[in-house]
DNA sequence: ATACGCATTGGAGTAAACTCCAATGTTTTA
DNA sequence: TAAAACATTGGAGTTTACTCCAATGCGTAT
């Protein structure tokens, strides 16, 4: 699969990519170019990228994102540093968890607040 | 309270606090300075800074916090525009807490995977 | 009175993460 | 066969969000 699909499916621009492979966040070797030196992009990388995308919107760093996918090769792991790498992530990431579900139910209490002032106002908006 | 103590108390940098200022996330008016020109932070603004650093551990953009902390004026606000900026974030935060519950699932799994293997050496590096 | 620690401003510099550009090559379409 | 549409590289530029610096002023401690 060529750049511009991967970027198509992947939502990150081709520069984008082609970044990530420069700062070593995916790798391509040569069995990953065509014989005309195109990228071409195996559905692993793609897969890796689809995690990329997600764990950014988390608020990870790439350097973050980096740590948190050696979880992906984590079967050929040895234990200390599995451990090392996983259990402050998990701490982080409960931490923000429980913090979001807060500023959710915090959303909700506003939106409740806000309906039963003017649904109808809303409403009326909606449908014209 | 002055600049120092708000830098301390928030973990944001003096610099960084007058830079939130700078681009109108937070408002010190006249009144919010003392005699000599020095600033002088209120409670509310203090908290405004606590949201603001959650905030940003969730991945939101400067621009998106702003968007958020209107939130916090909701009562004077009307309906239409509330439920505007509130919806579409709520969507958003629902789909992290989802998203970020099963990368914990993945993490919880991982480690299980690890600790089978390889408690005693994991033991043995703590204990020394 | 002078030094030290705090404050102020404006403006330049930095790091992370892209984003764009120019020169060039390849493959497909008209 | 020429143009369009894709690819390559290296390097410069941009955006966001700070971060640092220099010049200066205020307030207390010695």
């Amino acid at each position: 699969m060529q750049i511009k699909e991967v970027s198509e499916k992947t939502g990150f621009s081709k520069d984008t990519l082609r970044w990530y492979e420069k700062i070593g966040l995916i790798k391509l070797d040569r069995k990953s170019r065509t014989e005309n030196n195109y990228r071409n992009y195996s559905q692993q990388i793609l897969k890796r990228l689809f995690l990329i995308r997600q764990m950014k919107s988390f608020g990870f760093s790439l350097d973050e994102v980096e740590d948190l996918l050696v979880l992906e090769e984590i079967n050929e792991m040895n234990c200390p540093s599995v451990l090392g790498i996983v259990e402050p992530k998990l701490k982080m990431i409960e931490e923000k968890i429980t913090d979001l579900q807060n500023l959710r139910s915090k959303l909700i209490e506003a939106k409740k607040k806000c309906s039963g002032n003017c649904i109808e106002l809303f409403e009326e908006k909606v449908n014209s």
